[in-house]
DNA sequence: GCCATATATGTGGTATTACCATTTAACCAA
DNA sequence: TTGGTTAAATGGTAATACCACATATATGGC
């Protein structure tokens, strides 16, 4: 157990440290836009580490536009400056680690968006999905079992109502995220989970009834805890 | 954010197909929450592919919280109901084909927000990075070059001075593709990215003499032609 | 027959190695 | 200089081997 959270850890941390060495050997030797890197098979032997942890690093940075790699030719510099590129690289190395409050904060964003789009474009479908999620919820909770995923999974399906795709998956990203930490810091206690249910069905009659500013209303009513938490005074 | 390392189209497909397989797999034994997948090398054997391509699909699914591997054991199936889990595996097929619009609507939801944030919390050096990518994208423009990544270097610095590293990695993680798309599509034309210009300096403007209401609207207006571009209206 | 211990096997995790297709550089002859 | 041939280098991919540990199996003493 401890073992793999601090194997993972250390992986994690090997690929930021390749990408925090390609980011001083660009400074270091002045690459500019453009300009070649040294091969895979030389940035592994000199960072000591093996070609497929070079080979992750330089993938990341390609995926966020930094680096262009071509088949049988090598590793350039894309066309970005070097101030905007070293800028670009410590956000990148940042994010590993965001803080909870700001995940809230964006779940919020996201969701008070999702739920009003969901109530304007939402198809039958989407909506026996709801209701289908809404149901597990709570069945879960009379049971008096956990139902973190449950909630979450109720909050997905009116994401995918909501028509789109890029907050979809969006808020599929950041959902895993959320659930860890709801479980590390019990932010929901046993009597909210009781509420949420009523909460959970009057966002979907609103989603139902196509009522997009009442169902926007809800759902704020829905995150009152998480308004609390995010913005309150302690902690 | 996990955001996840992204290869070819070609592998994405094959990435998918093995997952798709998997959800096969578990419809058609019917395993339940707890219950152990094959082995990764029996996996690779019966999909006629790599143990590395099954395992890639695997902490895809590990991720979004579906199935958990543990080291010397196996791969199990989360507690998440069947229903739930076929439809979190179709959204995550999904997930690389974003459209564009929804991309779009996105972008514009997220940066409204973190302009508004930014103009509240940003320090002095986040004012100092925005003023550095306002000056090089007014440079680029004025010499009659292209000047997409300084247009969204500008708006990540907004990102970054919002002060929510959420937010923040969620805009880099969407921004490649919005290079590549604007790219394509050519949503901007020359006359646009001198407007830009202004438009820039007056949310940077804003965001300087800490107005977030007025901030807020100065994006809007400079997002004006992508409202257009999204719902074909003015707004 | 039973239980404790030893051994063997299986597992996910990681690194090493090899091979491929193609590009690029080097070389050489005319 | 030119043109063509050959060899090396490179990113991409797959196959293989090894590791540490968990679990199943076998062994052996009682």
């Amino acid at each position: 157990m401890k073992i793999e959270a601090i194997s993972t850890n250390d992986n994690q941390e090997v690929q930021n440290v390749i990408i925090a060495k390609i980011r001083d050997l660009i400074n270091y030797k002045n690459l500019e836009p453009g300009d070649k890197l040294p091969s895979e098979r030389m940035l592994a032997e000199k960072f000591g580490v093996t070609r497929s942890n070079v080979r992750d690093a330089i993938h990341k940075l390609e995926f966020y536009g930094l680096l262009k790699s071509i088949p049988q030719s090598g590793t350039f510099l894309e066309n970005i400056g070097v101030i905007a590129l070293n800028g670009m690289i410590e956000d990148i190395l940042n994010l590993d680690k965001p803080d909870f409050k700001s995940l809230v904060e964006t779940r919020i964003l996201l969701e008070l968006k999702t739920v009003r789009l969901a109530s304007l474009r939402r198809t039958e479908k989407d909506l026996k999905r709801i209701k289908d999620a809404l149901d597990a919820y709570e069945r879960k909770v009379l049971s008096g079992e956990d139902a973190v995923q449950e909630d979450l999974l109720f909050h997905l399906a009116i994401a995918k109502a909501s028509g789109n795709r890029t907050m979809n998956a969006l808020m599929l990203s950041i959902t895993p995220e959320i659930i860890t930490n709801f479980n590390k810091y019990h932010v929901c206690d046993e009597n909210q989970a009781f509420i949420g249910i009523k909460e959970h069905k009057d966002v979907y009659d609103s989603i139902k009834n196509q009522q997009p500013t009442l169902a926007k209303e809800k759902m704020k009513v829905h995150f009152k805890a998480l308004y609390q938490y995010c913005y309150n005074v302690e902690k």
